[in-house]
DNA sequence: CTCCAACTTGAAGTCGACTTCAAGTCAAGC
DNA sequence: GCTTGACTTGAAGTCGACTTCAAGTTGGAG
């Protein structure tokens, strides 16, 4: 399975991309719907896809990896010139943004990993006294939109849901 | 809308563990119906849950936290006692797994962080000296089944896949 | 005893992210 | 110039995780 040799193949095929990217030719037509990435045509209608394709599918899937959808890709996506080859300075703010949220959820993730250990491994049946337990009563009674601890669906409840469960 | 009394109800409706779980009613009968809680029932047929169903659901939330589908969050919680009140250790036996999973987690959203400044926002265009741009030729070009360098279907490719990219 | 919010059920709907299908077109090696 | 595999399209299907709906039942306050 010998891969186009190497060279000045600047477009590649849908079969090409989708070899390179890892991702189904489906999921890249898929992509192009969601105005992701985008092709240059054949005379004969087929895509081509030049190589900043294989940049953005890593920065959607990148995008993915750290909880986001491909909307929210794409509108990191959007900052970047479409014509022209981006430039450094143009990836690098796009990347900046990711930057932090990954720090946001490697934060969390560690806030997770503490309490897991201080709390749902505790067997604490002290109810009380588990962070775990009581911090989503806790956050949701602090205002509309705190959620459970390990929630972070932003759409739902402005209810006062979940109180205080001191009991 | 008060809350009932505090005291020894120790038996939630499915209104009250909603409340206190920051979950939707509708939410929490799916989870029963997969299995992930239980409940016993009034004689009039309504839900009664004991408030172990309250770390159980927390325990869920984890899990989707650090990417688990519900189905591995129940093989995880089948490990458990349905009867009785499960035990520190046996909590911290199950936590345990999620230690690990955690780490997984962070360990993998650190590399990707540092790929992401050390690549992605270069702005290099001298491509064969792209990582994340290279990575998934490497990949491609390692077998069928090798995946990009941000992807992680544990189904696929226990190729080398994405190699170190000094190049 | 009455009333109404809170509960019950099964079935169907939704949403994101794709995949699968059918039916047809393109392109490149012989 | 023919064949064959890669490509094209739109529509429909899938999957996980829920939500919504309709129609009926329960339970606790007054």
């Amino acid at each position: 399975m010998t891969v186009n040799p190497p060279g000045r193949h600047d477009l590649l095929t849908i079969g090409q991309l989708s070899e390179r990217s890892g991702l189904a030719t489906s999921a890249l037509r898929y992509y192009e719907r969601m105005g992701l990435i985008h092709a240059t045509r054949t005379t004969g209608n087929q895509r081509r896809y030049a190589r900043g394709a294989l940049r953005r599918i890593a920065f959607v899937r990148a995008a993915q990896r750290v909880g986001l959808s491909l909307d929210e890709a794409k509108v990191a996506l959007d900052r970047l010139p479409e014509r022209r080859a981006p430039s450094g300075a143009e990836w690098d703010g796009v990347a900046q943004s990711w930057q932090s949220r990954i720090d946001e959820q490697i934060a969390e993730l560690e806030r997770l990993k503490a309490k897991l250990t201080g709390c749902i491994g505790c067997g604490c049946l002290s109810l009380t006294r588990c962070s775990l337990y009581n911090a989503g009563d806790r956050a949701a009674a602090g205002g509309p939109g705190a959620r459970y601890l390990l929630t972070r669906d932003p759409a739902t409840g402005p209810e006062p849901a979940a109180r205080e469960l001191t009991e």
